[in-house]
RNA sequence: GGGAGUGUACCCAAGUGGCCAAAGGGGACGGGCUGUAAACCCGUUGGCGUUCGCCUUCGAUGGUUCGAAUCCAUCCGCUCCCA
């Protein structure tokens, strides 16, 4: 087992807060001397089938502490899923079925699996539904006993909601109790969640305090910023990079953040120490393309290989290199249906619809009169137009969007 | 239960009888430029034929009117205040 400062090192690394650092250290100093590991929990939402970067920060610590000698003990939320986390949300969750719970948690561990140890010996699996779904209507008075209105109506969520007219259901308070009960149930030492987490996860202190347990020290994680840049990297933002995309996918997100996000990724993210980071997000020391080109291997690499990552960079700059002439290593086959074909002509917007590029001819013929369509690499000119099509020529919306002909 | 508001396109939001397919912003998309799918600048953003028009759309239904997102009625949703 590492010694407690180096264990200290590597799991305070990118954290925000600790709630609080004396009682992690204590706890890992006496798990050390007894050469007990901790309990660490992560109660994972089986809300969206697809993981995205956002997630993996905090799995990512999971992992670290894994790497300590702790013992990871993952939380299934597939029955706080019928309720739904209201963190940061100015709506109410959806209430999911069994079956998308199911098939989500599936996935969701598929792909945690990227990033955490899955051997059984360092990882534990279990679902909430195991101890909330035998508590009855007296034992949820009870529980519900122990927290004030408005302690709850503290949480900066529903403060939020509250105040700008949006509703809050009375279901939606009992989410933080569940979550607080699951703490209770596998006598965590630790929990680690985002920041959005942190009302959340101190009410687990609460509630085994309650049952005159050892409160679990909380670990909250910064919320990985988005693409854009400035929102929470989330699926329905449409600002993330999902731990399944292919390699250029992948890459080619990376490389649209800003600048100024890259110290951020770079520490939440990669391994990358403080001071070679440092070097990187310098625009003096270093160009920030190529700090971005690095940081997209570094990520390729950690969710695909390191081949995959050399291909991604190859072809993002093959595309999108100077002569932007080049195409991608795969390139989607579409067919043109014969009845819209005339003497092997199409009329320009027809093809632009039937390749999927637009939805209407009258988006077609915007995006055309936009130079956005290109046939074999040069724009088509006229929206109202008929070109000659053949079999296996290449059409391209804008810059990433290509398609290969099959003409019949 | 009483009272006051409110519902407009992907989102926010203007519009209170014709000049409204509906201002503005965000987002998205396209172009230019570049250091990249960064930044910045420009453009596009209901459908169908097209230099003119037709069709669908402003919570729902019905009505008034030559004409309604705009007026009236009923209904539905949401919010706030009082009880």
């Amino acid at each position: 087992m590492k010694s407690v400062e180096e264990q200290l090192k590597i799991v305070l690394r990118g954290c925000d807060t600790v709630y609080s650092q004396e009682e992690l250290r204590k706890k890992i100093t006496r798990s050390v001397e007894k050469n007990q590991p901790l309990r660490v929990k992560l109660g994972m939402d089986p809300t969206a089938p697809d993981l995205t970067l956002g997630h993996t920060v905090v799995l990512q610590k999971l992992r670290d502490f894994q790497d300590c000698g702790h013992k990871a003990v993952l939380i299934i939320g597939d029955y706080t899923a019928m309720i739904g986390d209201p963190s940061g949300r100015s709506k109410t969750r959806p209430v999911l079925t069994p079956e998308q719970v199911k098939t989500n948690a599936e996935t969701y561990l598929a792909q945690a699996g990227k990033v955490i140890d899955t051997s059984p010996e360092k990882l534990e699996i279990r679902h909430n539904s195991e101890w909330l779904k035998p508590l009855d209507f007296a034992d949820v008075i009870r529980m519900a006993s122990k927290v004030t209105v408005a302690r709850m109506m503290e949480r900066d969520t529903f403060a939020k909601r509250q105040k700008a007219g949006i509703e809050v259901f009375i279901h939606e308070l009992f989410y933080p109790m569940m979550q607080a009960q699951d703490s209770v149930e596998i006598k965590a030492d630790v929990e680690l969640g985002g920041t959005d987490q942190t009302f959340n996860n101190l009410m687990g202190r609460d509630f085994q305090r309650n049952m005159d347990m050892a409160p679990q020290v909380v670990m909250v994680m910064p919320i990985l910023v988005g693409t854009d840049g400035t929102e929470k990297m989330s699926k329905s933002l449409g600002n993330y990079i999902g731990v399944a995309e292919a390699p250029s996918d992948m890459f080619g997100k990376v490389m649209s953040i800003p600048d100024e996000l890259m110290l951020n990724y770079y520490t939440l993210l990669t391994k990358v120490d403080e001071q070679r980071m440092t070097e990187l997000t310098d625009s003096g020391k270093t160009h920030p393309r190529d700090a971005k080109v690095e940081l997209g291997k570094q990520i390729v690499t950690k969710f695909h290989d390191e081949k995959a990552a050399e291909s991604a960079v190859e072809e993002f700059f093959r595309i999108h290199g100077k002569g932007k002439a080049g195409l991608p290593d795969d390139i989607p086959e579409v067919k043109v249906p014969v009845d819209l074909l005339a003497d092997g002509e199409i009329s320009a917007a027809d093809l632009a619809v039937c390749c999927g590029f637009a939805k209407s001819k009258g988006e077609a013929r915007r995006l055309i009169s936009d130079n956005g369509i290109r046939l074999e690499g040069e724009p088509l000119p006229d929206p109202m137009g008929m070109v000659k099509v053949t079999s296996g020529q290449v059409v391209q919306r804008g810059k990433r969007k290509f398609v290969r002909l099959v003409v019949g």
